[in-house]
DNA sequence: GGGTGCGCTAAGCGCTTGCTTAGCATGCAA
DNA sequence: TTGCATGCTAAGCAAGCGCTTAGCGCACCC
């Protein structure tokens, strides 16, 4: 049974506050006052306001990366791994959608420094996806034109359910993830010369 | 000629100052300045800075549905119906980047009286895109498992360009468009039975 | 039992916020 | 020339902002 240090429980508290009420919207007395604690507490464990959203932003960025990362690695077949990440980039984003819309929509409000380290994790996840793309094409079973464009736009479809979607919704999480992943598949797979071909 | 009004010069301002801060980080000083004009000003010609919000909101949400009913309109033929209304709404968010932001992502600082009226407009934006695959699917032209998921997602598409589009980038939107339209048809189009049927 | 450090808070500082009020310059009608 | 509506501003109000300071209570150790 793990203990939540009072630094957790402000970090928890600010991951509410920003993505209901966005970071400009949310004031540091809120956040305190979601804790349980006084507004004097947030600067007990934390320096400012932004380094909260900064800490946020940073384990949620470090998270999708590993995310997008182990799936990339799970398989070798250049379909099956599409799938998966897809699968498992939408899912991730259904399942973390309060820390994903502050990884995806407070970007901007990270000091220049942050938005730098953040920002190269960003380009890690796109890459990683531009690669399972490219050995797809390398390999003969993906047909992808423009590869930094359509890996872009596979990435688009998880990151644009943090917009909306809200647990205990109409859609599961699961639902969306495979829905995205069929679709992935369908944007780059190579069409077969023949049916008869094995 | 057409003379720009006091009241629009605000309003021009308003869109650029939330496009660039967002709603809540945009003071009306802000606002006032970039007109040119005192921070009474914006008091003589709108009554509250949400009501600005509206206004810029509810006439982007108009636009966006405007043209994607024509392109809805524009043709009979499911695919060509289907890359039209992807390409022309991905071009939109693209032209309209400030504007689109604040439609997409300021949705949930107007109030809710205001939120149902633009509410209402998304939906319809979202039933014109499930008519048109609908339709291609019951003209045996498309294959569509999950039609309201699959609308979303081609939204999806031109809607997440809002979060990183820059005019003047390495990619004009006409290019994102065409990419979006081309991924639209390969993700909705029934596979042919063979390569010989005509 | 006295001393020490730690985790937290009460109070508040200087500043900014959205918005209001009172009034001034200008143009036009009589 | 006078009267008045129009379009704007200077000044400021009450409230709220991020963050700081001074100090309190309590567990721990000798």
């Amino acid at each position: 049974m793990t203990t939540i240090t009072a630094r957790e429980r402000l970090i928890n508290a600010a991951v509410e506050a920003f993505a209901e009420k966005g970071f400009a919207g949310t004031t540091t007395r809120d956040i305190a006052s979601r804790a349980g604690m006084s507004p004097a507490a947030v600067y007990v464990h934390h320096d400012s306001k932004e380094s909260l959203l900064f800490t946020v932003s940073l384990e949620g960025h470090r998270s999708a990366l590993e995310v997008i990362n182990s799936a990339a690695s799970s398989t070798t077949d250049p379909v099956g791994r599409i799938r998966t990440m897809v699968y498992d980039f939408s899912l991730w984003h259904a399942d973390h959608s309060r820390v994903g819309r502050i990884v995806q929509w407070e970007y901007h409000a990270l000091t220049p420094a942050h938005r730098a380290e953040v920002g190269a994790i960003r380009r890690s996840i796109e890459r990683t996806m531009q690669d399972a793309l490219a050995d797809g094409v390398r390999q003969g079973v993906l047909d992808v034109d423009d590869i930094p464009g359509t890996a872009f736009s596979l990435l688009s479809l998880g990151v644009d359910l943090v917009r909306w979607f809200e647990p205990g919704g109409s859609r599961t999480g699961e639902e969306l993830a495979t829905l995205h992943a069929t679709l992935a598949v369908r944007m780059t797979l190579r069409a077969s010369p023949s049916q008869a071909s094995p």
